[in-house]
RNA sequence: GCGGCUAUAGUUCAGUGGCAGAACGCCGCUCUGUGGCAGCGGAUGUCGUGGGUUCGAACCCCACUAGCCGCCCCA
């Protein structure tokens, strides 16, 4: 019988690599809920349309990348609905926004989540089709302030003081503006105009994008393109007085709380509800992504709670790839070694394998990390297995069952002590 | 979805048509309550899967699967 495997694209995540993924999400927690963010959990999977719509049908992920299947109808015989594993989380919490009518709270929504997404591409170093992301969201009705520009400052900010406690060097913050959702259309028809004369001097994928997406020309790094790439129309002569007194605001506040950055005016996204700021982290080469060198990515989204059929609600959010965010950070700082538990209880022949199982009990009802041996295993056995697994040994023979008295190997201090058990607990912990 | 490279022991890899290998790791013994060193011994395995060529295939051919790299795209 063929052997099972994880199927293509997913993985199992094993210790100690675990363990830096907690370590990620409890940083995570903490810094958020220091800038008033709540999480929320959404389902791993939506109605298709959900994603048809706030995504964007022509966008690569909704025309070609999702899971999506036709659930089973309620009587014998009916077609069920169309449903679709989430392909990224901002649509669900935008849903989630609008079903909850969290609007009529007149209060900014701060929300943030930590989930499984689902993208069927060909797999990658970076890239898989079940990866995590941990993303957050801002918004409310205008009244509550969600569109402003502080709130981008903030966001970015907040990412930069994220980054920066775990510890990731060398990350970039590149920025832009791709205009209002009136700029947007102003904009897009000056560049089909522009590209139309010089369409035909365009390699292929170009002349592909510049009928279906004529904003990803600009992102194109065919050599051959540069100069007509150039010389194409710069966003920002499109974007209306109120567009650019927002990015300048933003600039302003990152440039007053220390946040470093580069506008790049080539920087565009790929979903369709982008407005506005929108924003890439990247790490420089050699940080264990290869191409895919985009830590996270997000960016304002003012229209798309209206895109879903629900109230005005303008609102910027981010999503971190979290597995490239580990992959980043097992490049720089080396492989993850376990962590050592307190002790390794060694029992002296399999005669004292109860005593020694209840005084784990106790050492762990202590709140010590502890593991116990097997009395069958010999000495020098026990040895290798307690200094693999723990900073601590405690031997426990005839002699220390009948005296109380423990013997204690330091392996750090190459030390070996005799400890009553009464003052076992605290000898451990020094 | 397209192109390239790769797949052999737990791990890293060598092996280009003739007995399946090394290092590290693992297990045992020397050594029944004091390990890490050393000596000796042992097991490593569907050579990714399936087919083909051949007297004979880990090796050559085909298909498939998976990983990696690049493209597309994105986190």
């Amino acid at each position: 019988m063929a052997t099972l495997k994880a199927v293509r694209g997913t993985r199992d995540l094993l210790p100690p690599d675990t363990a830096l993924w907690n370590h990620v999400e409890a940083t995570a927690r903490a810094v958020f809920a220091r800038y008033g963010f709540g999480e929320i959990r959404t389902p791993i999977f939506e109605e298709t349309t959900l994603f048809a719509r706030g995504v964007g049908e022509e966008t690569d992920i909704v025309s070609k990348e999702m899971y999506t299947w036709e659930d089973r109808g309620r009587a014998e015989g009916s077609s069920g609905q169309s449903l679709t594993l989430r392909p990224e989380n901002t649509a669900g919490v935008v849903r989630a926004y609008i079903e909850h009518k969290m609007a009529d709270t007149g209060m900014l929504q701060k929300l943030f989540y930590i989930g499984p997404q689902f993208r069927r591409e060909r797999p990658q170093r970076g890239r898989y089709r079940q990866f995590w992301q941990i993303g957050a969201e801002v918004l409310g009705p205008a009244w509550s302030g969600s569109d402003s520009a502080l709130r981008d400052a903030e966001v970015l900010e907040m990412l930069a003081t994220f980054l920066n406690e775990l510890g990731v060097k060398g990350w970039k913050l590149e920025l832009n503006s791709v205009g209002s959702s009136t700029d947007r259309p102003r904009y897009l028809e000056a560049l089909r105009e522009a590209l139309a004369p010089v369409k035909h001097l365009l390699c292929e994928d170009n002349q592909r994008r510049a009928e279906t997406n004529p904003l990803r020309v600009l992102d194109s790094k065919e050599p051959g393109d540069q100069e007509i790439i150039n010389n194409l129309p710069k966003i920002a002569d499109y974007l209306d007085d109120a567009s650019k007194e927002h990015f300048a605001q933003v600039l302003a506040a990152l440039d007053a709380c220390g946040v470093p950055y580069a506008i790049n005016p080539r920087l565009v996204r790929g979903l369709d509800y982008y407005t506005r700021t929108t924003f890439e982290f990247t790490v420089p080469d050699g940080s264990g992504l290869g191409t895919q060198n985009a830590l996270l990515g997000g960016g304002r989204y003012d229209g798309l709670s209206e895109m879903l059929g629900g109230p005005k609600a303008p609102g910027i959010g981010f999503a971190i790839g979290e597995d490239r965010l580990i992959l980043t950070l097992q490049a720089q700082a080396g492989e993850a070694t376990a962590k050592k538990l307190d002790a390794f209880i060694a029992p002296m022949g399999v005669a004292q394998n109860a005593l020694a199982l209840a005084l784990a009990q106790e050492l762990r009802r202590a709140g010590l990390s502890v593991e116990v041996g097997d009395g069958s295993f010999r000495l020098k056995k026990s040895f290798d297995a307690a200094d693999k697994l723990a900073r601590q040994m405690i031997i426990l023979g005839e002699d220390e069952a009948a005296s109380g008295v423990l013997t204690v190997k330091n392996f750090n201090k190459g030390e070996q002590t005799k400890v009553a058990r009464a003052e076992l607990v605290e000898a451990l912990r020094g």
